[in-house]
DNA sequence: TCCTGATTCCGTACGGTGTAAAGTGATGCT
DNA sequence: AGCATCACTTTACACCGTACGGAATCAGGA
């Protein structure tokens, strides 16, 4: 399930969000001193999402991965979902702030394609609901990252508003189906083929009219694929590039005409 | 979080979901006769999920809410997830299957409306990892229904695959984004400006530097809104409209120059 | 009519979760 | 040296999904 964030002390999640480093000669606490940083565990939780998923992620394995115990971590961080709110503002760290490419467009291309590899990579970060109320410094990076692509192509601000949400969407959303279909596919040792011809069997078994209830369904089905068959992920990449498309041409409608409403 | 769905055995899980209402009168099987059904318990956990969100949904309290215990649930449901998916499935039920209305961008632009009408009344909905290997019936005919309007455009497979993907995707994720700052909104009595003001001075103080960090942002945020005021939902709403626009925009252009390249 | 076997229902129990509360030691300042 | 303070451990609690086994219930065959 989607795993909601940024419900405890907002103050201390903003604090720990944005920490800014303290200066590390400094200390002057009674007390024994810390064994553990807030980065270490947010790693290992890191770590252990990216084995295990969301599901395996526990305050007991993430405390025992550091060698210590679950409730060690309460000293550093006031509680799980504070963590996780950690966690997914550091996946998305360290992503390019600048495509100088060839032109606008090929910028956005760019900027989705990175976020799209990076959520492939953490496919957990596709369980945490975005929306949140949280901002962290990372992902609102990757959002400026955008915004200075967009403001180059000369957008209203009501425009860009709108672009920076459809198009985080679409990425997320996309990136949503690749990943679930493999995690699908991994699950049963079936390949993608096999598993798609075992659930069309299954369906005409428990369906025997779908033909005739969904026929647009079916025939879109029918249709051949043409990009790289069977394979869930790349027919969902496909599917990215070519929303993209689509909205990109809006946006250049929009720019070009000047049209200024909305 | 996210959850999953559809891991069990598919085949029961399918029957379950196109469950085609056996016989009334029909029963010759020796036992006690069922005292629950399956309608029932989707009823019960729809109900439940509605009042305490998917974190209050739990096999006790829907048993408890029936009258019977936990276990009792599983005689109908072989499991928690396999439950969720029919929930899932019938959230979506009795939505309209077409729209005669005036052309087809006006029918695109009801569907959704009345999607993200869904939407927002059963939110849990957006947690429920759409893209899951299952579809069931009623999920199928929000599809179907799609699928119908974008027939009448004249588009090709592809580009109808690639709209359908995109149109989902962003009446999701827009719903998913006025979902849950309405939830925030709530959790905390303030009304919206109040949260966002006060969140913004939370911000000032851990991240002094933001606008010289994030400067596109930060004129984004100071530009007006316009549409309504603080209003997160109305501002997802308009932002969901916007974003069809491009897409439309973008699919007539497909349309009228009888591009049919993806 | 009684028996038999299938079927439903449910109490108990197990291993897991997040985390509150209290206790234990180490540490640096006075 | 004394002590307040902090990191960390231990214990415990309430809750979760669900495996298991027994009890209750009923239809059909004898």
């Amino acid at each position: 399930m989607t795993v909601y964030g940024g419900q405890g002390d907002p103050a201390r999640t903003m604090a720990l969000l944005w920490r800014g480093g303290a200066p590390p000669g400094t200390r002057t606490a009674p007390g024994p001193r810390p064994g553990l940083t807030v980065d270490a565990i947010v790693a290992a939780g890191i770590a252990l999402a990216d084995e295990s998923g969301l599901g395996g992620l526990s305050m007991r394995a993430v405390g025992g991965r550091l060698g210590t115990s679950a409730m060690a971590l309460y000293t550093y961080v006031p509680s799980k979902r504070e963590l996780l709110d950690l966690m997914y503002d550091q996946a998305h760290a360290d992503l390019p702030t600048g495509y100088p490419a060839a032109g606008p467009r090929a910028a956005v291309l760019a900027w989705a394609a990175d976020l799209w590899d990076r959520y492939l990579r953490h496919p957990w970060l596709l369980q945490v609901s975005y929306a949140r109320p949280v901002l962290g410094p990372h992902e609102q990076a990757v959002l400026e990252t955008l915004l200075g692509i967009l403001d180059a192509m000369g957008l209203p601000a009501a425009v860009r508003r709108t672009a920076v949400s459809a198009l985080l969407h679409l990425v997320r959303g996309m990136a949503q189906t690749a990943a679930e279909s493999r995690a699908a596919a991994g699950a049963t040792g079936d390949a993608d083929e096999q598993w798609w011809h075992a659930r069309a069997a299954q369906l005409a078994q428990v369906a025997p009219d779908f033909a005739q209830r969904f026929p647009h369904s079916t025939a879109l089905a029918q249709a051949p694929a043409g990009d790289g068959g069977y394979d869930p992920v790349a027919a969902a990449r496909a599917a990215l590039t070519g929303g993209l498309d689509l909205l990109l041409d809006g946006l250049d409608a929009r720019n070009d005409h000047g049209t200024q409403v909305l």
